[in-house]
RNA sequence: GCCCCUAUAGCUCAAUGGAUAGAGCAGAUCACUUCUAAUGAUCCGAUGAAGGUUCGAUUCCUUCUGGGGGUACCA
């Protein structure tokens, strides 16, 4: 509808010799103002020197002239054919008949009002469409900090927790994020590439192995054939108490370089250790990616860019890309305003930057993606400018290519949270606290639960409290975490949206077979807002995959559950043919928005 | 030092340069013999400071203050 208005308004607007203008147009929340408004009048005052008032109004007369003929032409009354003026009415006519009323308020906002019928039939196209509403398959334009990318072909790295370290609620957002982006993307008809880059190499995990081969409390026998979470958390435990004794002392220090060394050389006195314990990581994200829902089309791991990115930057060397700087290999940043980075140490070990140099290369050469979004912290945005700039150079193919999604850290309300010295909220731990919160909540409910379904609704139920407490926060913005706010059941939450999903199908499962219809009986004040809001929901998909956003779609569904529970507490809807095909549509909708979401519904809870 | 991000109600967060700055939580009050009260309704309450650009600024620019991050051999 948006697209459409936009260019009615453009025709308008060209009748009246203003050409090359492209309307904004923006869906409303306030009623009051209309379904749609543009401020193109304010727009334009300046260029046509004219009183904004006056532009709007000259606009509206030609709307309204526009609209009329459109509702009083019949087949013997040609009247289009004889005013030239109005040559471009035709072409513009199923818009014109959406249209009930044009309003002009100051200071110039021209704000449309949509018929109930053309309401009544969105809602109609959303019973016919099901699962598919507000899917498309041409892709949008995705904005990619200031530039537009037109990519069709996506790969979204994210998630990459590194082994031999807990899996903290950092990760789980990261991985809650990128799943969101995914599923976003592919709705709006991209084709996604799904990849995991995971750290599986270098001083983090030489640090774990140290305290595991020199501390006694670290003995990894200790927990041989015990529980996979126990072996996990064990690992944490070592990289922790290892990476304490790295900074503390000088010769661990070496000890652990020495060790990080052994591993790029698979020295048979370290790596079946290595292999071991990087299998144990491994084995226990896999598990939380089913638990979360999240799969991946490839796995990368820093392990095999190490010798491909040292002999990438060996030749960027020769190309003059990258320079010899006290004996490591550096990219000189600093000629291109950023900062100078390390890329290959003059212990000759390609660093993080120097791997993903290979790993760019073969992320191309793999998939040929038009785009490559990476999901990662703030703390990397200096890095992926200098890295980006080095990829650019040495693969000319991948400019514009590479863009850095910054998602917030999650930080501690109290305290800052850090693996390093062990203090952590590991994901898991705030998966299940949730999930204990749900059963006490089921406890006391007055409804009989099977043992299955209760543990279905907890699961669910956990994820979506989890997942939506980090989803409705703006990507970039950082999260303050605060356990009781973050399982939240209440107000804006996931649970919320599932309880208003299962109250929804509840109504429709008590309706049967009664009649479900939306036709041409006048809609009343909380239909009517449901109805616009059900209608809005295409383009707030296409806009929050625009930005690759997912709290605006956050901010759209919890809106959408608060306009149908206001409906529901003011109206019956069983007996109401017109109110059950507006709760069958809330119902689609609220599932198919909590599914870009990356939630699961219940059908009652 | 230099660079980047950030500051909205008691707390946690919204707001493509637009209309009366929106929510949730917390606090006060009200509504379940009625389709699920994990709900709904009402009240209370906010743009860090000072300038500037604009018809219009939470949003853009400048300075200041507070918080976070980065800044050569970690990832």
């Amino acid at each position: 509808m948006k697209h459409h208005l936009q260019t009615l308004l453009q025709v308008v607007l060209e009748d009246m010799g203003v050409s090359d203008v492209v309307p904004d147009v923006g869906a409303i929340e306030d009623p009051r103002h209309g379904d749609y408004s543009s401020n193109v009048a304010m727009k334009l005052a300046k260029p046509l020197k004219k009183a904004p008032m006056e532009i709007a109004l000259q606009v509206k007369n030609m709307l309204d002239e526009a609209i009329l003929r459109s509702r009083h032409r019949s087949p013997d009354q040609n009247i289009i054919k004889e005013d030239q003026k109005y040559a471009w009415l035709d072409a513009q006519k199923s818009v014109l008949q959406d249209i009930d009323k044009v309003e002009v308020v100051a200071p110039g906002f021209l704000n449309v009002f949509l018929t109930e019928a053309s309401l009544s039939s969105r809602v109609s196209q959303v019973l016919k469409d099901g699962e598919r509403y507000g899917t498309s398959h041409t892709p949008v334009d995705i904005h990619v900090g200031e530039a537009v990318s037109t990519a069709k072909r996506i790969m979204v790295e994210f998630a990459h927790p590194n082994t031999h370290k807990a899996f903290h609620i950092g990760h789980l957002r990261n991985i809650t994020t990128g799943e969101s982006i995914v599923r976003m993307l592919e709705a709006t008809g991209h084709e996604v590439i799904r990849v995991n880059y995971q750290g599986d190499v270098g001083m983090h995990i030489a640090k774990c192995l140290w305290a595991m081969t020199n501390l006694a409390e670290c003995d990894p026998g200790s927990v041989r054939g015990k529980e996979i979470h126990e072996r996990v958390e064990f690992l944490g435990k070592a990289y922790a108490a290892g990476s304490t004794r790295y900074e503390a002392d000088e010769e661990v220090k070496a000890a652990t370089g020495a060790i990080n060394k052994q591993i790029y050389a698979k020295d048979p006195a370290i790596y079946p250790l290595y292999q071991e314990t990087r299998a144990w990581s491994l084995e226990y994200f896999e598990g939380i990616y089913q638990r979360v829902n999240t799969h991946y089309d490839r796995f990368y791991f820093e392990s095999e860019f190490y010798e491909l990115g040292k002999k990438y930057v060996a030749e960027g060397v020769t190309k003059g890309i990258f320079e010899k700087s006290d004996g490591a290999i550096i990219f000189p940043g600093e000629k291109y305003g950023l900062h100078n980075r390390v890329f290959v140490t003059k212990e000759d070990n390609a660093t993080y930057e120097g791997k993903e140099i290979g790993l760019g290369r073969v992320q191309f050469d793999e998939y040929h993606p038009d785009l490559i979004v990476h999901v990662v912290g703030p703390e990397q945005v200096g890095y992926f400018q200098v890295l980006f700039a080095a990829l650019a150079m040495m693969f000319p193919d991948t400019k514009g290519k590479e863009y850095h999604k910054v998602y917030g850290w999650v930080k501690l309300k109290h305290g800052k949270m850090s693996s390093r010295t062990g203090q952590v909220v590991l994901g898991e731990w705030l998966l299940d606290e949730a999930k204990k919160s749900v059963f006490e909540i089921l406890k006391q409910s007055k409804s009989n639960y099977t043992e299955e379904d209760q543990e279905d609704i907890a699961e669910k139920g956990a994820i979506a409290a989890v997942k939506y407490a980090f989803l409705r926060v703006s990507t970039d913005q950082e999260i303050a975490f605060d356990l009781k706010e973050s399982v939240s059941f209440d107000g804006d939450s996931g649970p919320y949206l599932l309880y208003t999903y299962a109250r929804s199908k509840s109504v429709l499962r008590k309706a049967g077979n009664e009649k479900v219809h939306i036709g041409n009986e006048p809609l009343n004040a909380e239909e009517r807002s449901l109805a616009r809001f059900i209608s809005f929901y295409p383009e707030v998909v296409s806009d929050a995959a625009r930005t690759l956003s997912p709290s605006v779609l956050c901010s759209y569904l919890f809106k959408l559950a608060a306009l149908f529970n206001l409906l529901y507490q003011k109206h019956p809807i069983l007996n109401s043919p017109q109110r059950l095909a507006l709760t069958t549509a809330a119902a689609q909708v609220l599932k198919n928005g909590l599914s870009l979401l990356g939630i699961a519904t219940v059908e009652r809870m």
